[in-house]
RNA sequence: GGCGCGGUGGCAGAGUGGCCAUGCAGAGGACUGCAAAUCCUCGUACCCGGGUUCGAUUCCCGGCCGUGCCUCCA
């Protein structure tokens, strides 16, 4: 069997995955905070942390992929105030549509899908834990996490606790003990959402929901933990902190999670997006003018730890990748797939085992469509279903996909059919002036034809 | 300032100490009444300067350029 290897940021070094309990795969990502329609970056994220999972289902036989819904956060408050609605009504639509843009890009819903306000118990518990061992303390209605403390904070990043206030950015609260320290419980105003705690009514940190909710569904230590590149600091870094704190692991950073991974990020014609620079692509307005699967390629094209620059032109490249792909598929529709008996070594299983090499994979994938064009042998096209699935590509009907036999708008079929066969007549009559004709005729009414030794098709141009 | 990443053909994007990435675009050919689709073939690609080596795009050193994080952010 291929052995998987990732890029592990705690250690900064490619590994060979060993799970805890090969019988049993754990993984969380950080998912989304819902108070807007998801943009590309979350996606990328999203898509990247299923095809890990999926990767790892197609290795070992159990594996939970936990991966949280952030529906308590400042932003969303604010979104609340600006728009009058309360907070759940936010969150719970803009979850909706994450989950329904997800799944139109591929992306299964996790095994499990934690929510920040559902596990406030555990939070405080946790939070109980750190303030009785020391690491954390109360002040003004606020628990801190006390960063000095924790002796090995800081090497996920790479970063100091001198190094973090040095940027002197961080903010300076009269109830800090530390300038490092980091809320983990805050107070609520009667208007903001709260809920009662034995520090008086208020809300969680940011970074305590990831560190409760992973301990809850995976277990500690887990095997992997995944998000985008930003949250390496300070959010990775001060989950670690709590989490290897609440269990007495000072000097372990790897108490928590063992393998740390982490997407690079999307850039827009290269410029950072950013909501401040206006340039924010969201899944729900490509998903408009894009199918989902070319969405998902393209997010695929670039190796996921690398930053992926979104342009027009990405988009259009991979639509004709994969027309191209489906173009072949239609091919060998007559072909019934067959597994080949020695057929295990899979070179898209091989390229994504290789620190999920997607653009090798594609490659692979286009290799793989040749080669099944070429010998139209039911194993070689076995092969090229089984690549296209585990990428998550090529799920659809190749005709549909391409616009066989779709009519245009306002252009009903039957018509179509009779323009056809009119042609078909004036070229049997030799008439081929008539025949082209027609050809043109149907092109303006936005239909191709293409005359093939069975007889003439169309599709939607 | 601290920590990190990257500079590969027209574009996107892997990879490797000596031979092929792949896709898109482009050129030529087969096929076709024409076309489309498909298949075949093609392009003297690896930022600059040193070093190691029989040989470096690939390893080492230096430089230039770009970029991310350090503040909410996928």
């Amino acid at each position: 069997m291929t052995a998987l290897k990732l890029q592990n940021s705690l250690t900064r070094k490619k590994e060979d995955f060993k799970p805890i309990d090969p019988a049993h795969v754990r993984l969380y990502a950080c998912g989304p905070t819902v108070y807007n329609f998801a943009h590309i970056g979350n996606a990328r994220m999203a898509v990247v942390f299923d095809l890990l999972a999926d990767l790892l289902r197609s290795l070992y036989p159990k594996v939970t992929y936990v991966s949280n819904i952030t529906d308590i956060d400042d932003k969303i408050i604010a979104a609340a105030r600006e728009t009058g609605r309360p907070c759940d009504e936010i969150t719970c639509k803009y979850a909706d549509i994450y989950n329904r843009d997800m799944a139109a890009l591929g992306v299964k819903t996790p095994d499990v899908q934690p929510r920040a306000t559902t596990h406030i118990p555990q939070m405080i518990a946790l939070i109980e834990t750190l303030i009785a061992k020391g690491h954390a303390y109360e002040g003004q209605g606020h628990v801190l996490f006390n960063v000095p403390s924790f002796p090995a904070y800081g090497g996920l990043s790479g970063r100091s606790r001198d190094d973090q206030i040095a940027g002197a950015r961080v903010e300076v609260a009269p109830y800090k003990r530390d300038p490092a320290d980091f809320v983990l419980w805050k107070p609520s105003t009667p208007e903001q959402p709260g809920w009662d705690s034995p520090w008086g009514r208020g809300r969680p940190g940011w970074h305590i929901e990831c560190s409760a909710m992973a301990q809850e569904h995976l277990g500690l230590p887990f095997d992997i933990h995944g998000g985008g590149a930003d949250l390496k600091f300070p959010h990775h870094e001060n989950e670690i902190a709590q989490s290897c704190c609440a269990q007495g692991q000072l000097k372990d950073l790897s108490a928590f999670a063992k393998f740390w991974v982490h997407n690079g990020f999307v850039t827009v014609n290269t410029q950072k997006m950013a909501k401040s620079e206006g340039n924010t692509r969201l899944v729900h307005d490509l998903l408009q003018q894009y199918d989902g699967e070319t969405l998902r390629l393209a997010l695929l094209s670039a190796q996921y730890s690398q930053p992926l620059d979104w342009t027009e032109n990405l988009l259009q490249q991979t639509q004709k990748t994969l027309e191209r792909l489906y173009q072949s598929l239609r091919e060998l529709a007559d072909i019934t797939p067959e597994k080949n008996s020695d057929q295990h070594d899979n070179p898209i299983l091989e390229a994504l085992c290789d620190d999920l090499n997607t653009p090798k994979a594609i490659a692979a994938l286009g290799h793989l469509a040749r080669k099944a064009a070429q010998t139209r042998a039911p194993f070689d096209k076995a092969a090229l279903l089984a690549g296209a699935n585990l990428l998550g590509v090529l799920q659809q009907d190749a005709d549909a996909w391409l616009g066989y036999g779709q009519p245009a708008n306002d252009v009903d079929a039957a018509k179509i059919e009779n323009l056809l066969q009119q042609r078909q007549d004036a070229r049997k009559a030799k008439n081929f002036a008539r025949a082209d004709e027609i050809r043109q005729e149907l092109t303006e009414m936005g239909i191709a034809i293409e005359d093939t030794p069975s007889g003439a098709v169309w599709k939607k141009l």
